[in-house]
DNA sequence: TCTGGGGTCCTAGGACCC
DNA sequence: TCTGGGGTCCTAGGACCC
């Protein structure tokens, strides 16, 4: 495949609540919050607000107790995975429709690679073919890398077009502060204000060999890159292939006696050993979390004898690791993950 | 305010081997 | 009885993203 001229970032607008709106047209204009199973007494979060929700100060991510609290007039509603799945999957082919490679990274986000001399021209189609077929709005982000791409459509949102090059990288992005990157969160930008880093171009400025003593030889490099703006530009349309599977549950009450443990932790190996089963890819490692009360994440894995398609060896290794927990406080999540073998060329 | 569910990748430390 | 240096593999934790 010949490198593209550009790539194209395509972000639905407020994906997750569009949808909703689409099937439940009376609620268009109203807060829409959805998460959960749409009761907003329970342990979830927001997995979308609407525009309208915004405005009060609602954002993904946030417990629902929380976001009622913010906006008590807003529409709670279940989130409906197949529903958004079976949407976006529709979006994608329409995007395949155009004269792009189509990399999807998400339910609403897709990379596009494209060879053109007008990208907003194609950038416009892009918008105007999505709100047809599927009468969804979305931001379309234009860069020379999949990294400035990712960030323009940050600046196109929403329902519009911006291009963010190396040509005007420094301008936009110099006084930002540094978790304004696509790979910089909350706690690297804690570390990175101890060197007195705060912004991309105080990053930009730092030597690589300080970032690497205090970030290791990969990721210290890897921001001082992003704060240049550097990035891969390769746009592929080979599907992703999965290392790993898991199912986990946060309990609306912390779990106390070890037995109920146990059964939930079988449960949920099955379920997933249910889910790889249809995949057909045999399972090599089994890998149980546990997240105590109140707020204490571990994990304890256990490498299978040898790769299996079977549920009863996965259960087995789920509760084998378990055991291996000597903690005794409550338990508020469970999960239980599954790793394949890694995908080898050879084989 | 009280923190979902599903993923990926990197790092550090210990085990083990020569 | 005191013990180097390097390489690789495995595991658990941390961080990030959608």
């Amino acid at each position: 495949m010949s490198e593209p001229d550009w790539v194209l970032h395509v972000d639905l607008d407020q994906f997750i609540a569009a949808v909703e709106v689409a099937r439940r047209p009376e609620l268009k204009g109203r807060p829409v919050v959805v998460g959960g199973n749409g009761d907003p007494t329970e342990r979830a979060v927001v997995a979308t607000a609407s525009y309208e929700a915004r405005e009060f100060g609602v954002h993904s991510g946030m417990p629902l107790k929380v976001a009622v609290r913010k906006c008590p007039d807003a529409v709670f509603l279940p989130s409906d995975p197949p529903a958004y799945e079976a949407v976006s999957a529709h979006v994608m082919d329409v995007l395949r429709e155009l004269p792009v490679v189509v990399e999807v990274i998400g339910w609403d986000e897709a990379f596009l690679g494209a060879r053109t001399d007008d990208p907003e021209a194609l950038a416009a189609s892009v918008r105007a073919r999505v709100e047809a077929e599927t009468g969804l709005s979305c931001s379309v982000g234009i860069g020379d890398n999949k990294l400035r791409a990712k960030l323009a459509t940050g600046f196109a949102k929403p329902a519009g077009v911006y291009r963010l090059t190396k040509d005007n990288w420094v301008p936009v992005m110099a006084s930002k502060p540094v978790t304004a990157l696509w790979g910089i969160g909350s706690r690297t930008a804690k570390k990175l204000a101890e060197l007195g880093i705060g912004t991309v171009e105080e990053l930009a400025r730092t030597d690589p060999a300080e970032l690497a003593a205090r970030f290791g030889p990969a990721m210290g490099p890897y921001f001082h890159r992003l704060a240049l703006g550097a990035g891969d530009t390769e746009v592929t349309a080979t599907p992703w292939v999965a290392r790993s599977r898991s199912r986990e549950t946060t309990f609306q009450h912390d779990l106390t006696s070890r037995e109920e443990v146990r059964e939930q932790v079988a449960v949920l190996a099955r379920r997933v050993a249910e889910d790889v089963r249809a995949e057909g890819r045999p399972v090599v490692r089994v890998v149980v979390k546990a997240r105590f009360a109140p707020f204490f994440t571990y994990t304890r894995g256990v490498t299978l004898a040898g790769p299996t398609l079977d549920a009863e060896p996965v259960e087995r290794a789920a509760l084998e690791a378990w055991e291996r927990f000597s903690d005794d406080r409550a338990v508020r999540l469970l999960g239980v993950r599954v790793e394949f073998a890694s995908p080898d060329p050879a084989t």
